[in-house]
DNA sequence: GCTGTTATTGAAAACGATTACATCAGCCCG
DNA sequence: CGGGCTGATGTAATCGTTTTCAATAACAGC
């Protein structure tokens, strides 16, 4: 307390007036914040004098000097995207948890952001970064030379060369169709998005578990929105009505594209399960009290982000290991919406 | 090109090796980096130099030579809700618009949590904060001395001290009342949130409008949960019957206590809107497609973003001008879940 | 031709911390 | 009692930039 001059910061307070506050040199309060090696007396002293002056260690001179920036950065399509805002959630309990701070970037899957967005992660010298790229960037990122850990999420690696932590998509997929096909659906159309290569995967699940059963995959791909979905599904019906070859279920790559098909349903006056059954991805809380219940895969979003920053932390540990792919499952939560035909 | 050694970054270049590289000063360097006077030969062999060593600016070092953290935080209590979703993608869009970068924080409404964020704040030394505290740390809130300017989301400022920028929430309760009171509803519940200020703001509106019309006023507090609000309005909705006085219409002040009321319509197995009304805050995209659809009051959300930016510009342009308090509007979307009674 | 002004450039001093290194005291042990 | 060791402390170098300041050159005006 020995000089309460009232701290309102007129001129920012640094390590140099704590130390002259507390009668030591700089290097001694340095150590008393990183909890180095001082006597109790000084560090008493020192720590009274943090007080009395209000200091606020700067941040940037920290990490300039350590050269370490405690920070990871998360890039992703759209935070909007529940999937992410929960997987967002996660990055942020891992990293604040280990001390550490989160840049949030929205790429909107555009690689011209993306490739912005990286730049900016090198130059804010992060520790890692956590990320979803378009196929677009992460053909490109193999050759980019990054001088800090990647982890991929959601979107799959090619090769090998950076850890990553994905849903097992085709099995999801497989998952759905199975439990259409059990519900004795036997005309199952697919609807996929037509950017990431998570469709793409959920694709090739849905079209082999359709070959299982010895059924015709029908599938058709549209840009990821609501508004897509609703168009190409409305003309879809409208054609199968006339050829006669009505599907009873159909099944969505994401969320979005699930909100645009029941929209849909509802303005072609169609019943659900009744008329068409409808089956999706991301059990979102909406979900249970559309209709009847929409039946959908429900991703671990939150254990995604968590694996994510472990993977991250363990490459930061061990930089030479091999990198490793975790690969979650999904689970079938079985709703009304594939009720089950006639 | 003139040594093209393979930018591989072996060792971190810096701004010497650039200088180095193009024969110049690194103060010409710092010149060309940031636009300043220097001549277009020097500028182009140094962009040069540039493009050879693959050099990238150390942000850290940057701020703490220039004193400009570029760097504005945003503090909500979770990214989950859908309300700070939107407004946290528009106040990227608008900080990277402008160069900067988002440190986003979730607190979950605990004041422990926001303390320790504010603490990380002036550690970043950021330019501004954004800000939707709780009520305890808002009554803090003015007598803490932080060096830059908060502006303040969502939450009501108190005396008036900060910039904010909220909804008219009393108005936007009282146009839900006076939609529902239009359709014939006569009894009508409200069902609000016990711990932000919102609630409390959407409670008073909801009592004037009820008085003006001459209605009786009945509402309950629940935490903010979708649980929390499905057990108490079944509870509420048992002892109304027993007592005679069954309410035709219920309105929520928020979307997770929307989500529980319509479960709770469910499981009891009433009727929206034949034996209940169903109406509250925040259009989203779900809200159309359950039951008939629910009416909602939509929320300028990516305005109240923007607007919270603005507002932050402007007061890092004149630090010195009156505080203000920006009001938006919310409007109502009548939807098929106040249809009317029978 | 001399001086004053303007445009470029470089040398060196910050920015605010951490940390390598030197110093010094105290202590153990031969 | 001296040598080596340990532990606490201080001094000064350092991190990679920006920015101040001085120096130089070029050029106009008289």
């Amino acid at each position: 307390m020995s000089d309460s001059v009232k701290a309102t910061s007129i001129k920012a307070v640094g390590i140099k007036d704590v130390a002259r506050e507390a009668g030591v040199s700089v290097a001694t309060v340095s150590r008393v914040l990183s909890n180095g090696p001082v006597s109790d007396a000084l560090r008493a002293r020192v720590e009274d004098a943090v007080r009395a002056t209000g200091y606020r260690p700067n941040l940037s001179a920290r990490r300039l000097r350590s050269q370490h920036s405690q920070t990871v950065g998360l890039i992703v399509s759209d935070i909007r995207n529940p999937f992410f805002t929960a997987v967002s959630r996660a990055v942020e309990d891992a990293a604040f948890q280990a001390g550490m701070r989160v840049i949030l970037c929205n790429t909107d899957e555009n690689p011209e952001r993306e490739a912005m967005y990286l730049r900016l992660m090198q130059e804010e010298r992060v520790t890692g970064l956590i990320f979803a790229p378009t196929r677009a960037t992460l053909a490109q990122l193999d050759r980019a030379d990054l001088d800090f850990p990647v982890v991929l999420i959601d979107r799959s690696a090619p090769a090998g060369r950076f850890d990553s932590v994905v849903l097992d998509n085709p099995q999801a997929a497989a998952l759905l169709v199975d439990h259409l096909h059990g519900q004795g659906y036997r005309r199952i159309a697919g609807l996929f998005g037509n950017t990431s290569t998570t469709a793409v995967e959920r694709h090739a699940g849905y079209q082999a578990a359709l070959a299982a059963h010895g059924l015709h995959a029908e599938a058709r791909f549209v840009p990821p929105t609501a508004e897509a979905a609703e168009a190409e599904i409305a003309r879809w019906l409208a054609e199968a009505r006339r050829s006669g070859a009505m599907p009873d279920a159909v099944m969505v790559s994401n969320s979005l594209l699930l909100m645009g098909v029941v929209k849909a349903t509802r303005t072609l006056g169609l019943t659900i399960p009744g008329d068409l059954a409808v089956a999706g991805f991301d059990n979102e809380p909406w979900t249970e009290l559309v209709g009847p219940g929409l039946t959908v895969i429900e991703q671990p979003v939150h254990e995604i982000g968590r694996a994510a920053m472990t993977l991250l932390f363990e490459r930061l540990d061990d930089p030479e290991r091999a990198t490793r792919k975790v690969v979650l499952s999904g689970t079938c939560v079985a709703r009304g919406s594939t009720g089950g035909v006639g």
